[in-house]
DNA sequence: TTGAAAGCGCTACCAG
DNA sequence: CTGGTAGCGCTTTCAA
């Protein structure tokens, strides 16, 4: 079914058949009119690779995210996809799993793909591959890894801001031995995020002890996490997750040992994702906005031409959202 | 960057580039080489649009998916994915939301895009879909959807065995006034589930009063869905939900009327999700194999000619899993 | 083992 | 307003 059978049983040519089906030109009323008909009788739809090949440009995006199944990743690709829809793009998604060699491959797809514009929501970057991006000339949207250069975007988190704000909570209620819990990809020499709990502890907190410890991202990380700490022989009265979606599972865990949360351990998250208002107890934790991230990744990738020239990056500044999870510190000598 | 300039760089002509790329037919050792070299030089990656076109043949499968979000959709996806790189396949994935409109949207974008085979893991499907997917020739797997076709796979769950399993189990505890919570799909006209939860009340406990409640699928609707529940006046003793990811909800909300699960009244899931077993208090639940829908998929989406024929269709039985949110119904005149 | 050339299905430009 | 036609970048015979 092509469009040349198309043209053939409305009696017209394919070109006339490809303006119609793009509406372009002004094509006669009575002409469009038999075209449509004879692409529904034939129940004809266009090859999207011969249309991008013909024209030259995709209206296709795409988005990489380190892990779809954590609801932070997801509600990004929601609000693009639901924009991009609203423009008549498509999305579509690459999930590296944190694993950098995945990031590669993906990110080759999406280029043999010939997407018009590609959204880099991961923490596993390298240098070589935001080279090999700017390289490509399409316009690329990365999070949280600073690279400047014409066609790539930027979107950076007060990742630090959120944290102290934490820690210092903690600390005003009187906590003094603080775990982190993080999933690979934030620690170790690629994490900036250990680093900078590390030094706010530090600053905020001079005279507490604490401790880091990384598993996979999710719930169950989060569990694998706090068994660690506590085999460790560590016994935190606060832990700090890198995320919502693995303090969930550290909060399940700690109540399997026998730990009240917050009477005996205080659990903070990150994100705010929905999820956090279902969990037991509610998480404490800092909101990023998702939909802000969505909204600017489209904004950047499809240059509406007639709005003026839009910003180059944007800062999100996280906002503490306090529940029930965390509470003043357990009295010393007491379990 | 086109095959032609990496060919020019190579000093061969096109036609042994497209041979070394797509390793066929034997091109001598060092001519490949200085192929490999130029490709490298030139950092050129394939146009799949061009190559899709040219070779009539496509490595990429399609998955449409109610609610990527419900991670009952998302491992299946999770499967679905993993298998298809083994085997040099990309699989790209659409949403639907549980719209009508936007399944039609996605099949017509996954016919333009020339997908090698599709899989439809929705609860919306409409016969005129199925038709026109039928009559596609391309490879479809359709999950709880009955249709005979050549090209068509099925893939059944036994659904209502597994919400036998679970009143029967409800009654022998002593409940006699259960709730279903479903999501709009399952309940209404098209909703086939809602009807086996009615007939299975009816038939296992006949003297049961009951009621069926309906909200969008996630926590969020489940928690709405009791409320719904709660505010008519009735008041269960057990909640069936239609899946895990509700009765997240159901079960946080309950939490928040001052019911205590499962002492005042008795809760269950169906899917078995991982987050059910983080959930306060861990979900009784039904056991569905999610890999094993992935891996079905994936079989018949792209047949392996080493192997021999596979099965047409698939029936899943549920198994149940008893954990801590069901108890003895409390006692009469009692809260 | 390699090259030449004919498309794949569609868009876009040039005539008419 | 409509038709003719030259590619888009690659695969795939057919010859050499």
């Amino acid at each position: 079914m092509s469009l040349k059978e198309v043209a053939k049983r409305a009696g017209v040519s394919s070109a006339t058949v490809s303006r119609v089906l793009n509406n372009t030109n002004v094509v006669r009323n009575a002409t469009r009119l038999r075209v449509i008909k004879a692409v529904e009788e034939l129940s004809y739809y266009p090859n999207i690779h011969a249309r991008t090949l013909a024209g030259g440009k995709s209206r296709t995006l795409g988005m990489i995210a380190s892990n779809l199944e954590n609801p932070f990743f997801f509600d990004i690709f929601r609000t693009l996809e639901s924009d991009a829809h609203a423009k008549g793009y498509e999305v579509v998604v690459a999930n590296t799993d944190y694993r950098p060699e995945q990031l590669v491959t993906s990110v080759r797809t999406m280029l043999e793909r010939r997407v018009a514009g590609l959204a880099v929501i991961v923490s596993e970057t390298t240098p070589e591959l935001t080279r090999e991006l700017a390289a490509s000339k399409i316009p690329v949207v990365f999070y949280d890894a600073a690279t400047p250069h014409p066609n790539i975007f930027n979107i950076y988190t007060n990742y630090r801001r959120g944290i102290e704000r934490v820690v210092d909570y903690l600390h005003s209620l009187g906590h003094r031995r603080l775990a982190f819990v993080g999933h690979h990809s934030t620690l170790g020499p690629t994490g900036e995020r250990e680093k900078v709990f590390v030094e706010t502890v530090s600053r905020f907190a001079s005279t507490s002890e604490w401790r880091t410890v990384a598993d996979e991202d999710g719930p169950e990380g989060g569990r694998q996490a706090v068994r660690e700490v506590l085999a460790s022989g560590f016994r935190p009265s606060a832990i700090v997750c890198v995320n919502d979606f693995m303090a969930i599972g550290v909060l399940r865990e700690l109540l399997d040992q026998g730990l009240r949360v917050p009477q005996d351990v205080s659990v903070t998250g990150f994100d705010n994702i929905k999820l956090s208002e279902f969990s037991y107890p509610r998480l404490t934790t800092v909101h990023i906005p998702r939909e802000r991230i969505g909204r600017f990744v489209f904004e950047r990738l499809v240059p509406d031409a007639t709005r003026k020239p839009v910003g180059r990056e944007i800062l999100l500044d996280p906002e503490f959202v306090l529940r029930e999870s965390t509470g003043p510190a357990p009295k010393p000598g007491h379990p």
